[in-house]
RNA sequence: UCCGGCGUAGCUCAGCGGUAGAGUAGGUGGCUGUUAACCACUUGGUCGUAGGUUCGAAUCCUACCGCCGGAGCCA
């Protein structure tokens, strides 16, 4: 590489020494006395180098002094200790190369503060702002996280399709893929669309889960785990929904509910562990801009034990809260938004784990308690998140899981490979499904989720 | 999809029936080892779109579009 990383020469010490580095210009200031200032960031971590660009400069006047917000240099110079307040050190430059010029009166991104809003609309410039360099740098550092606490663990990970068949997977509503020509596809004598002419020969659509399909590797390889995008085409208004997003799916054989629980919980403490330790400039910036409240919680939720607390004991908190819910309370019923929040918000004050909901409010794989009316499942539930975690224990038993999928309106013969699970060799098992977008914005304290993931896909909203 | 709010200069916003404003960014000049630099002057707008009410609409009404927040669906 030709040139140093900004986050390395900040490192350095050696007063006098060389240095060369690439970047953006965030601003520039000009000193009669003789020179420039420029801040120059090449987003290898959130701090800008100043640069000093003396008047001597061969292209000083015909160059340094167009160099606006956003135009690329590459800088050759000598390292000083910095005289002025703000940074410890600058580079004094003996050469300015432009690479690009950058129009002030066109280019969007100026000193002032722009908003998120605006930032949507600029999705292709956003990633030179902080925000999104911190953001960028901290989703990055958790799916390094994810794959490396997998690892450690003795997890596959193992590459679910995204075209699917499953199509009663009940999680959603599904984009369908399709070659066929839309305005004019072939049709049956029924006058029904004849997917058999399709691409596949049947009609698919885009994953909503990997789950169906992480089992059958389970359920063989012991331990494995899914990371990758995930899409439904709910039509979401929400700062907590995406049409398309990225789920971390571990499934574990040889497991029960609590094994599922402890996953979790480990999983997420290593999350939040990592992160303190690797992003941490970035957790600054962000608990000054958003949150004060931050970095204390990562560091509390890295050591302590998440309140668990069952759906029957749930409901029993709530009723007695003595808060009036606009939707009242009452076994049987899913847990409302304003439920959550109470729970995770005023009651814990931290994550919560909520398990053993009703059966009728829940998926049909789920495994069946012996208490007949509810299932081995959880949530795990995060303030202002909201439900960042599903999961829950598999409906083993195939005389069990065939009668529940009728009584769900399904039919098994479409599951066949997926009872067939259960047909041969059956073993307790579990998992669970982790928003990757919910665990950023947790970890930023980024409200809109729109803003964790480079390009969201929102109803109506596919640009860039 | 439902409910509510908001669309005014590149950006952040004020104006809420009577000739379109401020800050900031940009330009010019001054000053300065500066760092949200500072001081003076200055460029910049079909007030989201289309109708309507009115002598007169950025301002009131209707519809549509877009965005934001809440709800539902969920991760």
């Amino acid at each position: 590489m030709q040139y140093e990383l900004i986050r390395k020469v900040l490192e350095r010490r050696d007063w006098g020494g060389a240095a060369r580095v690439a970047g953006w210009v965030r601003t520039r200031r000009d000193s009669k006395g003789g020179f420039s200032f420029l801040e120059l960031n090449d987003g290898s971590c959130l701090a800008n180098l100043q640069v000093v660009a003396e008047t001597a400069l061969a292209n000083y006047q015909t160059e340094v002094l167009k160099l606006f917000p956003g135009s690329s240099v590459a800088v050759e110079g000598v390292l000083a200790p910095s005289p002025g307040a703000g940074q410890l050190l600058e580079l004094r430059a003996t050469s300015v190369t432009v690479f690009g010029f950058c129009e002030p009166t066109a280019y969007p991104l100026q000193k002032g503060r722009v908003s998120f809003e605006v930032l949507r609309e600029i999705g292709h410039l956003r990633p030179r702002t902080n925000t999104f360099g911190a953001m960028s740098r901290i989703r990055n550092t958790l799916a390094m996280a994810t794959h490396s606490f997998f690892q450690e663990h003795d997890f596959l990970y193992v590459h679910t399709p995204i075209i699917t068949g499953n199509d009663c997977e009940g999680a959603g509503a599904m984009f369908q893929v399709t070659t066929l020509d839309v305005g004019n596809p072939p049709r049956r004598p029924d006058g029904a669309v004849d997917y058999a002419a399709d691409f596949f020969g049947r009609r698919v659509n885009l994953t909503v889960s990997g789950q169906l399909n992480g089992e059958t590797h389970a359920c063989a390889l012991g331990r494995i785990y899914t990371f990758g995008p995930t899409f439904r085409a709910e039509n979401s208004n929400t700062r907590r929904h995406l049409a398309e997003f990225w789920m971390i799916e571990p499934e574990i054989a040889f497991a029960d509910l609590a094994d599922d629980a402890a996953l979790a919980e480990a999983f997420l403490r290593h999350l939040f562990q990592q992160l303190l330790a690797r992003c941490r400039s970035d957790l600054e910036f962000f608990q000054k801009q958003l949150d004060p409240a931050l970095i204390g919680r990562l560091e509390t939720l890295a050591v302590a034990p998440f309140l668990r607390m069952s759906y029957t004991e749930a409901v029993a908190a709530l009723r007695s809260s003595g808060q009036t819910f606009e939707f009242p309370v009452q076994w049987g019923c899913d847990l409302q938004a304003e439920h959550e929040k109470y729970l995770t918000e005023v009651l814990a004050k931290g994550p919560v784990i909520v398990t053993d909901y009703p059966r009728e409010i829940k998926a049909f794989y789920m495994r069946q308690n012996a208490d007949g009316r509810t299932v081995a499942a959880m949530d795990v539930l995060l303030p202002e998140v909201g439900e960042i975690i599903g999961g829950s224990q598999r409906e083993d038993r195939l005389d069990v899981l065939e009668a529940r999928m009728r009584g769900c309106g399904l039919n098994p013969e479409l599951y066949s490979w997926y009872l067939d699970l259960r047909r041969f060799g059956s073993v307790p098992h579990a998992g669970f499904g982790l928003g990757f977008e919910r665990l950023v914005q947790f970890c930023t304290g980024l409200a809109n989720i729109r803003d964790v993931i480079p390009f969201p896909r929102t109803p109506g909203n596919a640009a860039f």
